[in-house]
DNA sequence: GAAAAAACATACCACCTAGTACGTTATGGG
DNA sequence: CCCATAACGTACTAGGTGGTATGTTTTTTC
């Protein structure tokens, strides 16, 4: 990686830690650059403007980072529903880079910029869309093989779940890291009984 | 009403939409006396800053919505789980003022302001507490007519519930008004399975 | 109906915002 | 070594931001 890409990545990356804590539109120019010690020039060199940043934030940060918490821990060998009970642990409680207070990046910026910007909302859609079926073909599968009952839908089950998702990572800002114990123990629960 | 005290709920109403539907931080001074046609003078006198404002708002135009919406549908004689899965598909599909892309007013402004301000975190999280309360009291009584199975915590479940609706809330930003069917129809599952 | 206070109006300010203009330095291929 | 271009630096702008200073009008109170 050359020194400008390194210079790109940094921005990328440090810009993203600022709209994770305090939001997007809040997260002004002049404090990415003075937080990344890159000038102005620089900044506009490798970004036309503050939107294709922000949507280079969601293709090369959130993108990958998803895939890496939210994805890969779907593919070993468990068995459900403990598997997806299991990503979801880790998600909650196993990164060490997430603050309970401030939510979850990805469903933050769905949040704020979904109804502001097509291009946002298209790029985070993609990122649900791609959890979501993901989830479903671990269940689909499950099915199949006699895990889960016949009469539910794998699909449905799955956007149950990711909304779960979103919403404690939303009442997390209120409630604090003890309340994601007790949505634990509740989605174990719904889980158990879907066979 | 005297003619200031119907001045300051005009404020207080369209500033409420305009935040509803851009934000709280996004909305500015300038845009709300534009589109109420009240001048700055008059609006710094009823609120000595935007912040005063923001949290009057929470007070008293969210509080008294969100009662009519999520805690009297769960007063009536109904059986459970029927009540509370008729308050929320009266929240969801029977509100006409609410647009699905924009979301919940309230869950809005917890997700941008609760890590921001701690008097807006303060006014939110009591709004959810006393929705969660009321659920969970529901809960409680039909437990102890023996409608829910004694192992299970109504707590607990209020709490899914409410993240539930926070999290549906934010997805059908994403996925647009047919997700609430799903979400609706896994929901009404999962509160049979509860008893 | 006059004094007092509430309610509103206008003009302004210091600061911040995304973005630009234009100059300078670093780098890699011939 | 040259020089084209990539990469970066500085200074600036036009418009927006929350908030204030200072006035004028309207309403209440006696």
């Amino acid at each position: 990686m050359g020194k400008a890409d390194n210079t790109r990545s940094t921005i990328l990356q440090k810009a993203f830690e600022l709209i994770y804590k305090n939001g997007y539109q809040a997260t002004s120019i002049d404090v990415i650059i003075a937080t990344t010690h890159v000038t102005k020039g620089a900044f506009f060199y490798h970004f036309k403007s503050k939107e294709e940043m922000g949507l280079a934030i969601i293709k090369e940060v959130m993108y990958p980072g998803m895939a890496a918490a939210m994805i890969d821990p779907l593919l070993d060998g468990k068995d459900l529903p403990d598997k997806i009970y299991q990503m979801m642990k880790g998600l909650l409680l196993g990164n060490p880079f997430f603050i309970v207070e401030y939510g979850c990046p990805a469903i933050n910026l769905i949040e704020e910029m979904s109804p502001l910007n097509p291009a946002f909302k298209d790029a985070l859609t993609q990122l649900v869309v791609k959890w979501q079926h993901a989830i479903e073909q671990v269940l689909t599968r499950a099915q199949q093989s006699g895990n889960i009952r016949p009469d539910l839908s794998p699909r449905q089950i799955a956007f149950f779940i990711v909304t779960g998702y979103s919403g404690v990572r939303n009442m997390g800002k209120v409630f604090g890291p003890g309340c994601y114990d007790d949505y634990l123990s509740e989605l174990k629960g719904y889980l158990q009984k879907l066979s």
